[in-house]
DNA sequence: CCACCGTCAAGAGCGGTGCTCTCTTTTCCT
DNA sequence: AGGAAAAGAGAGCACCGCTCTTGACGGTGG
């Protein structure tokens, strides 16, 4: 009974894993803002109005390109931090570093979708809260890690915060990374930042031609922001 | 004899910074995506084919308001710079950062048109590379008025960057931010892309809900993403 | 076995877009 | 004053997202 059912909805799922297969190629070729459901109906045969018996509308489409976006993102982090010594904690906080870059050269389109602007009119629904912080969690993990092996230097004097932000840094990320001191979120949280906004210029050549290779740079980059989250080499 | 000509020129230029500052209002209220010369003409009572005896393509329109928004942005850094106390480098700098951050949160749409995922098939022409680096030429400023002034920490030996690295960062960057070790300069770029990180993460809500207020949380990352970079306060 | 009913593709159509072309009107210069 | 240059108006092209209706197909209950 299922089975013959199911026949139909087998068909059903075919047919929209195709068309989220078409939509992210003509998403990787044209951008955003060139994907287009009647080009995906065009090269699917179909007409365009038999798009919308799968998605009903644009913004689904491109709701669920962005799901999958953030989960082949986060997928990649965490294979590159599942594949560096879990204590050495220098190498996987650059492991991180550089799956996200290397996932966004790889994928500007997508990237672009995922961290630039807002598409117009379109509102991020809720299913997307879950993948979007898959890297944000590996982050977290290795900061947890690091504090529970005493890997993570403490905060300096000099630069201590105000307690009250501190507290409420561990408040609002002591879910993804427990037990690491507020000083210590906040750097961390300028790390992550400062990887993004690199990531954001490299893709959306801010930085055209102003380095022969930026791999080097972004490289050295990691290493200082690495020293100023304060991880610590393993013993 | 001009007089005659700028008659029909003035009204030329009026309508352009007419339909430049139309463009610009559908631009905040709806986003880049949204601006539509049709909308612009019917705005003015204009047909929308006279728009292209002024603009010649949308991209066009486009172009103007990335230059005056590159200008926009430039200018308020300026000015936030001039009004700090030129031997206080720490402050210079945290000056500079809350200028960009509060133009960007009053203007996000013209923000993410500047910093955000490229227009689709839209190639920024030459014209906008003066203007888009008017804010890079103040921070600059800073670094090499602070190395003059002895006030730039030196690159810790822990961290030093490959030679090769640094005398390149020194060649590309050398012009705007002269005198200035390449070390430095690598430090800086870490803090730079940073603090376009944040703003990026705040402007198109990424952030949304993590903190109460963001404002003290940016204040507090620009101090350490300062202290990194290596100011000291004046003697 | 078959009639039924839900699912789906197809087509036409609406209002919108950027842009081009032609034609007329206005304005300026000689 | 007359001719050239510039500007506006209008129609039209190809595209877009999206909606509605129509007809065909196919699994299912009687």
């Amino acid at each position: 009974m299922t089975a013959s059912r199911t026949a139909r909805e087998r068909v059903r799922a075919e047919l929209t894993r195709e068309i989220v297969e078409i939509a992210r190629r003509q998403l990787a070729t044209e951008g955003a803002g060139g994907l287009s459901l009647r080009a995906v109906a065009r090269e699917m045969g179909m007409v365009s109005s038999a798009i919308y018996r799968y998605f009903p509308s644009r913004d689904d489409l491109l709701t669920t390109l962005i799901i999958d976006g953030y989960n082949a993102l986060g997928e990649a982090v965490e294979r590159a931090d599942a594949a560096t010594p879990p204590d050495d904690f220098p190498a996987r906080w650059a492991a991180v570093c550089h799956a996200v870059r290397d996932w966004a050269l790889a994928h500007p389109h997508e990237y672009a979708l995922l961290y630039g602007s807002p598409v117009p009119g379109y509102q991020a629904p809720q299913d997307t809260i879950g993948p979007r912080v898959r890297d944000l969690v590996v982050f977290g993990g290795i900061l947890s890690d690091a504090q529970r092996a005493g890997a993570l230097a403490p905060a300096s004097a000099a630069l201590d915060a105000d307690p009250a932000l501190a507290s409420e840094a561990e408040a609002s990320l002591g879910e993804l990374m427990p037990e690491v001191p507020g000083d210590v979120l906040l750097r961390a949280l300028s790390a992550w930042t400062s990887l993004y906004g690199w990531v954001n210029f490299e893709v959306f050549g801010q930085l055209q031609g102003a380095f022969q290779d930026n791999g080097p740079v972004f490289g050295h980059s990691v290493r200082v922001l690495g020293a100023m989250i304060g991880f610590t080499r393993p013993a």
